[in-house]
DNA sequence: TTGTATGCGTTATCAT
DNA sequence: ATGATAACGCATACAA
């Protein structure tokens, strides 16, 4: 039996060309404990053999209103996400965690733009949100659709919806205790990330801040500060600066002009560990010797960090990932999730 | 008039609830030719107060017989796709012509295990296969559904695709003519990627080659040899490495050991600007000096080739992504787009 | 410009 | 174990 290029096959058409009901052929593909194994075998080679590729997607989704795909909404390009080792680490265990219930993943970079006029919008049964607040409006517009809505690294302040992210707070305040506690007279410089809606680096005053008080930046930020309160640290002895993009090489130049300063920081708190390894390639720039001279603790615990003894605070991504997909797809209680952190201590700041 | 949340809208509530026909809300939707400004207006703001989010993508693919998706099947994993520069600009190439049509693109990584036992089979309208080609059997499947299927940088043997690359051979061969024609007595290593299916890099013999006749690695080896039959080097004079990754530390330890030998070559011929770049590193290492004692060409003209002076073939990897979408979408005609390639003399082989 | 009727390909319920 | 039938939500030809 030859297979007829071309034609749209249907399970109707397999039916009857094999001599079941449609029922059958159904059953066949979704329900195997319905029809006998060697029913359901013949049925499945038979299709094969004409060509069929499977019930049609579209057809399936209507009746079942089920697509077998997830959406994830990424704050930036495809390729930053991919490119950082963060994201990527994120987005490998996610991904893992949807193949294996061979649910589909439909990335959709930049969404703030992209997410308005098109017509994704009712094709996934569940979606998460990574690493940046969305604008009020299009959350809600997800959250109005009633599908299972995780948010990783942030949590909305309205809704229903979950969210899966570490103590940023907690993981801060215990790096820069490590950090300032054994120095005498700390000066302490803090680089962030995001922290204003500058686009350029520079630094910053507290009213400048973002209002967004939910971002990954401002939880560490508030935990740098915890710390530093409690280390009864005076406040001009802290600088406080923002750098728009997590970009190795604006940093690395940036650092240099701080660490060149007369009073230059002896402690470094860095909300990411990219930002702490320029910042170490600035020190070495200029002959600073870490960590007699400068401790840097970074964030998060790229690989690179422990190839350059940087002292960070570790984050289970992967897993982070994992988990956001079990329960976008309802494998785990719909309530937030807080994975544990540890300070890894190395010779950036032992 | 507020929103009740958890509902499952339909077109027809909608209508309902305004007091217009169905067809009016989707003719609101869809064509807006159909109806007044004003109405058709009045129409989508009830719409959106009431918590509709447009047509259910199901049922409108059900009807219309297009799911507004493209596939794109890469041969490695999404993190190796983004993180290398050449996959990465034909993507967003790609990218953003796909969004331009309001079409999504549904990223299938590593394809061969995955897209056997899946569902999403039936869900493109058409698909994209980038870099490597498939294994025949689901070449097939794909060709049977009977929707476009464009193949980038390299051609299927059989079949009704279509494909978008560049000439790979006569690009290799002007890049190869460039390098050896000025040198006296040519020693000449080529620098190939996944020529044979061995996991380690090593020197190779013809007969290892991979069976593919059609990859691009065996374009622009073809492309060498024939610049190098024309300039009549002799076959003892010429070496051929394969490495398996387009990885640069693996290159880097190998071109030194390479580049250390008493008879050491005074041309490399390299399958990518990556492998170039890590070969540029190694001669560094060891002290060897570009050009005067040993010329390097690369493929493709990633960013950082510029940056470090290599001389290189250029293609138009975003253009090609360009194209590829367009063609998937029938705005172009169907059928093989061959993109032309410019060779930039730059400092490394000048 | 607007409304009516039909069917897209599938799955689930129920009956056999 | 298998078959008949009714939805699923929508777009479109056609009628008004």
């Amino acid at each position: 039996m030859e297979k007829t290029a071309g034609r749209k096959l249907t399970l109707k058409e397999m039916a009857e060309q094999i001599g079941v009901s449609k029922a059958t052929v159904s059953n066949a593909f979704n329900r195997p404990d319905q029809l006998s194994k060697q029913l359901r075998e013949r049925i499945l080679a038979q299709c094969e053999a004409l060509g069929y590729s499977g019930p049609n997607m579209s057809a399936r989704s209507l009746r079942t209103g089920k697509t077998g795909i997830i959406g994830v909404l990424l704050a930036d390009t495809l390729s930053f996400n991919f490119s950082d080792p963060v994201a990527n680490q994120f987005l490998e265990g996610l991904g893992n965690a949807l193949d294996k219930q061979h649910v589909n993943m439909l990335l959709l970079p930049s969404c703030e733009e992209n997410y308005q006029s098109s017509q994704v919008q009712t094709i996934p049964d569940g979606y998460i949100v990574y690493g940046q607040p969305l604008k009020e409006s299009l959350m809600r517009r997800l959250e109005h659709q009633g599908k299972p809505l995780v948010t990783v690294d942030f949590t909305a302040s309205f809704g229903q919806s979950v969210s899966v992210h570490v103590d940023n707070q907690k993981a801060a305040c215990e790096a820069a205790m490590h950090a300032v506690a054994p120095v005498e007279h700390p000066r302490v410089s803090i680089f962030g990330l995001r922290l204003t809606s500058a686009i350029q680096a520079g630094l910053i005053a507290d009213k400048e801040l973002f209002g967004i008080e939910e971002s990954i930046s401002r939880r560490r930020l508030e935990g740098y500060r915890e710390a530093l309160v409690r280390l009864k640290v005076k406040p001009d002895m802290i600088s406080l600066w923002n750098f728009p993009h997590n970009d190795q090489q604006q940093v690395r130049v940036m650092a240099r002009g701080i660490l060149s300063a007369p009073e230059r920081p002896n402690v470094l708190l860095c909300m990411s560990d990219k930002i702490a390894l320029a910042a170490l390639d600035a020190a070495r720039d200029l002959g600073i010797k870490v960590p007699q001279e400068l401790r840097v603790v970074g964030f998060d615990d790229i690989p690179e960090a422990m190839e350059r003894q940087l002292t960070t605070v570790h984050q289970p991504l992967r897993e982070k990932g994992r988990i956001a997909a079990d329960i976008v797809l309802q494998l785990q209680s719909f309530e937030d999730h807080v994975l544990s952190t540890e300070l890894l201590v190395r010779n950036s700041c032992p």
